[in-house]
DNA sequence: AGCACGCCGACT
DNA sequence: GTCGGCGTGCTC
């Protein structure tokens, strides 16, 4: 057996370690499996990446390891390799990867596979006791009632919030007792694949895309263009059936908030197999429990958001991922690595075909798509559908607005609100006014620890910053004259829905918006109330395009479309292109043709116009062309390094010293370093550096040879920096 | 990333 | 007098 055994460890050093293999050990490490090892004062829970003969440290400095966890690699060597490609492509360290691609419950050292599952079920005095003897325990009662119809698994219990007192006391009693069995994995869906429900019939367009999707065998790669409406997911339905009937399993990959339980039934219904769902709602255990399910093969469909990409499947055949432009898809925290991007190349890994569906492809998925590295196929390609809806722009220049609305759209919102349908505002601000300004002296309220300005939120009687959560009591006087004279200083969805109950007092207003449904499920209430015709003026952000459709909405409103278009980022406007485009989709359907109207100061705007006049295609052609002559993503590979110090001098010298590491000439190109769109926040200051490159491979290497040399700047200890890769938004 | 060590300000 | 603030250094 081998000497030494090198490990993945979850720390940010871009590195691996090495340890001595116990003479005890009876197995050799193999690679992939997970042990525990001494790290300074911790322990800490690694991967195998190999094992070796010799060491290039001195032998005192090498400590053995404490336990091997796993006899078998914990991933399947397909997702290894991802995680490993993943590592280098993020430039982050192997050992955080891989965790991030782990269940919690696997990082802290639980089994892989358990062999037994506990069972409960009554005892024949149980099973004899009357529910009467129970009645003043009504815990006990329920848990009674239930195992005197049925046993239950530990985790049906467990699901049913049974008391644990409930359930020890039975046990005492010798009511109910429990037993382990052997678990035995059920593969019987993969020979015998029963339909639930039947398939609805497609049309021409839609059979075509499913004739063309069940061709292909080994990686493909297939970007499904098809407007709101159009039945991609029957599409998503119909290539699942053919995939199962192989005996292969699909996974669906959502955006954060399509993850419902409306989306989640529709696939549950078609097919009598297990689904694995796997969401953030769930307890470590629980994910636990589908990642196993999905690695034994049992789940024969596993659907879920971003993390999700990383389940194995004993029996891969599929991977679909709906609403692919969706940015929810890129993870923001820790290692910045987008899913889209990640599943197609886990598509590649092992030899399965890829789908990517949406309305508003990306302009990543749309450049891959037309140079035919993607196939592409369409669906309702401006076939009646899109005609239907009104589209029009209301020019606000030099216009009274009342709170934020035009006289046009306040009128057209009474003829749809008498006409008995609902109204939805779009309003990108949360809060009662965006800033809070002293009418005596024009000095506006500004955040102490960021460059932003304080959001008024009336009904909490607070100012907060929405940017760290700083929050104070709404100030009686002004911060630099003393005046009382303060005042909100724009509009927020607030203030918005305030006024609206005012002007329409008839028709019954709700707010959707972080504020209004940071409580779990009450996103659900509101949209359920808003299906039950409870509420007529519908008033939101963003949070309320993604996804939702709203029948009776025949009047769509977007009240600050030159904020959302005209942003310092250079996304915003693909983005906005998405959203109206989503929005518009959803507005009516056909006995009620939809309205979308636009409040602009650049009524002329040209990329409006395009928009509206051409459609998302050509809009999405133009900006690619865009994108082109300003050489940004996706027709050049960026690199984006963000820098933040107590002191902006330290974050500015560290990106000046990264920046001459880094090659400069036709096709590798360094911006900045430049202060963050938001200069100051949360009391840090923030720089930016960017690299952008002509070719992927390109900004690869250089970084790869520049990397190790970034690190070793003594200025790289005075900041705390970060590096994403195909950044998102540069915020 | 943790975690410890270490050196200065406002409290019992 | 100490409790605790976070700067800096180390982890096979």
């Amino acid at each position: 057996m081998s000497l030494f055994v090198e490990v993945a460890l979850p720390v940010p050093m871009r590195q691996t370690f090495s340890y001595k293999i116990p003479e005890t050990l009876t197995t050799p490490p193999k690679k992939g499996a997970r042990v525990k090892v001494p790290f300074g004062r911790q322990q800490l829970i690694g991967l195998v990446t190999g094992t070796t003969d010799t060491c290039h440290l001195a032998p005192n400095q090498i400590k053995p390891l404490i336990e091997l966890i796993d006899e078998e690699p914990l991933l399947p060597d397909s997702l290894y390799k991802l995680t490993a490609w993943a590592a280098r492509y993020y430039f982050c360290s192997l050992g955080q990867m891989m965790s991030q691609a782990l269940p919690v419950a696997l990082r802290k050292g639980a089994e892989v596979l358990a062999d037994t599952s506990t069972f409960w079920r009554v005892t024949a005095a149980g099973s004899a006791a009357s529910l009467d003897a129970v009645k003043r325990a009504p815990a006990q009662r329920k848990v009674l009632e239930q195992l005197q119809k049925t046993e239950l698994s530990q985790e049906e219990m467990t699901a049913l919030n049974f008391s644990k007192s409930a359930i020890k006391a039975l046990q005492d009693r010798e009511w109910i007792t429990k037993d382990e069995r052997i678990n035995k994995i059920d593969l019987s869906w993969r020979d015998n694949l029963v339909l639930g429900e039947d398939p609805l019939t497609l049309n021409p367009e839609q059979a075509i895309a499913v004739a063309t999707l069940n061709q292909q065998s080994g990686y493909h790669c297939t970007l499904l263009e098809g407007i709101t409406g159009s039945g991609k997911t029957e599409v998503y339905l119909s290539l699942l059936e053919s995939v199962l009937k192989q005996g292969k399993q699909a996974l669906i990959l959502v955006p954060e908030i399509g993850l419902t339980p409306q989306t989640i039934s529709r696939f549950k219904s078609r097919f009598n197999v297990t689904v694995a769902v796997i969401h953030s709602g769930l307890t470590d255990n629980q994910r636990l429990t589908a990642w196993r399910q999905a690695k034994t093969g049992e789940a024969a469909i596993i659907i879920g958001t971003r993390s999700a990409l990383f389940t194995p499947m004993a029996f891969p055949g599929t991977i679909i991922l709906d609403e692919e432009h969706d940015s929810s898809f890129k993870q923001q925290e820790g290692v910045g690595y987008h899913a889209r991007d990640l599943a197609v190349m886990r598509g590649h890994l092992e030899k399965i075909p890829v789908l990517l569906g949406t309305a508003t492809p990306s302009l990543e998925s749309l450049q891959n798509a037309l140079s035919g590295r993607y196939k592409h196929l369409e669906l309702g390609q401006r076939a009646g559908n899109a005609e239907k809806v009104r589209q029009g722009i209301i020019d606000i220049s030099n216009q009274p607005l009342k709170t934020g609305l035009s006289h046009a759209l306040l009128n057209e919102m009474r003829i749809h609100l008498d006409a008995g349908n609902q109204v939805l505002l779009f309003l990108n601000r949360r809060g009662f006014a965006p800033a809070l300004l002293c009418h005596d002296c024009g000095h506006l309220h500004e955040c102490d620890r960021c460059d932003a300005f304080f959001t008024v939120h009336q009904s909490l009687g607070e100012i907060r910053c929405h940017h760290c959560g700083n929050q104070y009591a709404i100030p009686r006087q002004c911060h630099n004259c003393g005046s009382t004279m303060l005042m909100g200083q724009g509009v927020g969805t607030e203030q918005l829905a305030t006024v609206l109950e005012k002007e329409f007092p008839k028709y019954p207003v709700v707010r959707i918006d972080r504020d209004t449904t940071s409580r779990k499920g009450s996103l659900e209430n509101h949209l359920n109330a808003i299906h039950k015709g409870e509420y007529k003026i519908l008033v939101g952000t963003q949070m309320l395009a993604k996804g939702h459709h709203f029948p009776d909405v025949t009047l769509v409103g977007l009240l600050d479309v030159d904020g959302a278009l005209f942003s310092a980022d250079f996304r915003a406007p693909e983005r906005f292109g998405q959203l109206y485009t989503q929005v518009s989709g959803r507005a009516g359907r056909a006995r009620k043709p939809g309205t979308v109207l636009m409040q602009t100061h650049q009524a002329d705007n040209a990329v409006l116009r395009e928009l509206m006049h051409k459609g998302y295609g050509e809009f999405a052609r133009g900006q690619l062309n865009e994108r082109k002559q300003a050489l940004l993503p996706p027709a050049w590979n960026m690199l984006l390094l963000r820098a933040e110090a107590n002191q902006a001098i330290d974050a500015d010298n560290f990106l000046s010293s990264v920046a001459q590491l880094l090659p400069q000439d036709e096709e590798c190109e360094v911006i900045g370093p430049m202060p963050a769109p938001m200069d100051k926040k949360a009391g840090k200051y923030r720089r930016h550096l960017i690299f952008q490159t002509k070719s992927r491979q390109a900004l690869q290497q250089a970084f790869e040879f520049a990397l190790p040399q970034i690190e070793a700047l003594p200025l790289a200890k005075r900041c705390r920096w970060s590096i994403d890769r195909d950044p998102q938004d540069l915020l």
